[in-house]
RNA sequence: GGAUCUUUGGCAGAGUUGGUCGAAUGCACCGGUCUUGAAAACCGGCGAGGUAACCCCUCCCAGGGUUCGAAUCCCUGAGGGUCCA
């Protein structure tokens, strides 16, 4: 959520609503936030008021009855301002329902280094790393290698599930764990600590990091129960440390774990139906961490970094895009996607997404920490170590031969040596 | 699944004839005295959120109820313990 105190006056209100339109945020949805801001400040003060009469007369009325004095009088007076409480308080409940039902669904202001843009086409390119292979033949395209392989059967995904559902076998499987163990491995060696977590949160844990309410139609819900399925591990990682406040001796909290993640995938009809790109289910180990507003920038180095010489040490190909403010994404304040080379499309494609939402999420799920005497919102962080399904398909496509077999980046043998 | 007990500040732990209780006490923590320094001892401070801040409001698992007034009584739910199945 954003800070509502920027509400309160003119020149932080005007510095925010210049970053909110470069979000393609509607100028009288602003508006009415800080109408709202301001309702929900005189409600308050108009209970408060009530309520501390109220407090005193009450005290008043036990001494009263200590002194063994009348209180009839005392009591009519008791009794009509609690009315007036009553109303009060309903007043209050509204204007503060109003006002969340705002709030929660503004996104983060983007950060002033984020370039304007309506989509991806916009996005602006870092760096190369690593320059793809040249083939002396025609590269396949994904699908054609896993099903020659026999890595991957799309048919019995879909007979198991619906569409966009997948099955590994054999060393597609392997490769996949082998994958896992070695992301998590690697993410460990950079000072992210492994966290297993639940697959299923409830509503509080997707509206701390942004997910909800906005984004219900992408998520699977189970049925007899305010259960979600996570889109990304993200969600529980993050809100681990929901509504507390932490030690800043303790910060930065960097985490990584492996899920798998939920997608519904509502806005994608007919995008990447073949393969395994978009998948309703697919693997990710990802990165989170929690900092202090001073270390949120290094540590979002860090992880861009562990992401890239992830790929690097997989020996993939891959660039380094800088989000513009269309493709942003609801919670962050500037983004940088990490993209691998596939020879089958002859394209760069998305596989790992480093966000910094600064106190956004941190002031959705009141993750705190102590600064001196001060409660301070921590930033928090999040990225894909890298989406596993999609690396699976890099690995494919660039380490393709003639005759489709497909060779093993070298840091992987280790993952596939069998011990017994 | 049934019965019963329990849920308090960072931790431990008082507070259940409802009334100056946001809450004793101990530990931890912070500041000071003492000490070359530290420890011990002693003195003082010390829950959280809202507010720029005070007064003030809110918070004793969560939600609801009774009452002028609830940590304290009632109901529901959740977590934990014990006993039965």
């Amino acid at each position: 959520m954003i800070d509502l105190k920027l509400l309160h006056n003119d020149d932080a209100f005007a510095e925010l609503k210049r970053k909110l339109l470069r979000k393609g945020v509607d100028a009288t949805l602003i508006e009415e936030l800080r109408l709202k801001n301001e309702e929900l400040k005189v409600a308050k003060i108009d209970y408060e008021t009530l309520q501390a009469a109220q407090n005193s007369m009450s005290k008043e009325f036990g001494i009263y009855k200590k002194e063994g004095k009348d209180v009839t009088e005392l009591k009519a007076k008791v009794d009509a301002n609690k009315l007036k409480i009553a109303d009060a308080i309903e007043i209050q409940r509204l204007k503060q329902e109003e006002l969340e039902t705002l709030a929660m669904a503004i996104p983060n202001t983007p950060d002033d280094s984020v370039p304007d843009g309506e989509d991806e086409e916009s996005n602006i390119e870092i760096k190369k790393v690593l320059t793809p292979p040249t083939f002396s033949f025609t590269p396949k395209e994904h699908w054609e290698l896993a099903e020659q392989n026999g890595w991957i059967d799309f048919e019995r995904g879909v007979k198991l599930a619906t569409s966009r559902f997948s099955v590994s076998f054999g060393m597609g499987a392997r490769l996949e764990r082998a994958l896992i163990n070695f992301m998590l491995d690697f993410n460990r060696s950079r000072g992210f600590e492994e966290v297993s977590v639940p697959a299923l949160v409830n509503r509080a844990a997707l509206e701390g990091t942004g997910q909800l309410p906005k984004f219900e139609e992408d998520l699977y819900k189970v049925q007899d129960q305010e259960l979600f399925l996570i889109p990304t591990a993200e969600v529980p990682v993050t809100n681990l440390y929901q509504d507390e406040i932490l030690k800043e001796s303790d910060l930065p909290l960097k985490h990584t774990a492996y899920t798998s993640c939920f997608r519904k995938e509502a806005g994608a009809a007919g995008r990447d139906t073949r393969g395994m790109i978009r998948q309703h289910q697919f693997h990710k180990v990802e990165l989170v961490s929690l900092t202090t507003p001073e270390q949120s920038e290094a540590v979002f180095d860090e992880m861009v970094s562990c992401a890239s010489d992830l790929l690097t040490a997989l020996e993939l190909p891959h660039r380094l895009v800088t989000l513009c403010t269309g493709d942003l994404g609801f919670g962050a304040a500037y983004t940088v996607d990490l993209e691998v080379w596939l020879p089958g499309q002859n394209t760069y494609r998305e596989i790992s997404s480093v966000s910094n939402t600064r106190d956004f999420q941190a002031r959705r799920a009141k993750i705190r920490y102590k600064d001196g005497k001060k409660n301070t919102m921590v930033h928090t962080l999040n990225g894909s170590s890298l989406a596993v399904g999609r690396t699976l398909v890099a690995i494919m496509e660039n380490f393709q031969n003639e005759d489709g077999s497909i060779r093993i980046p070298k840091v992987l043998e280790p993952y596939l040596t069998p011990h017994f």
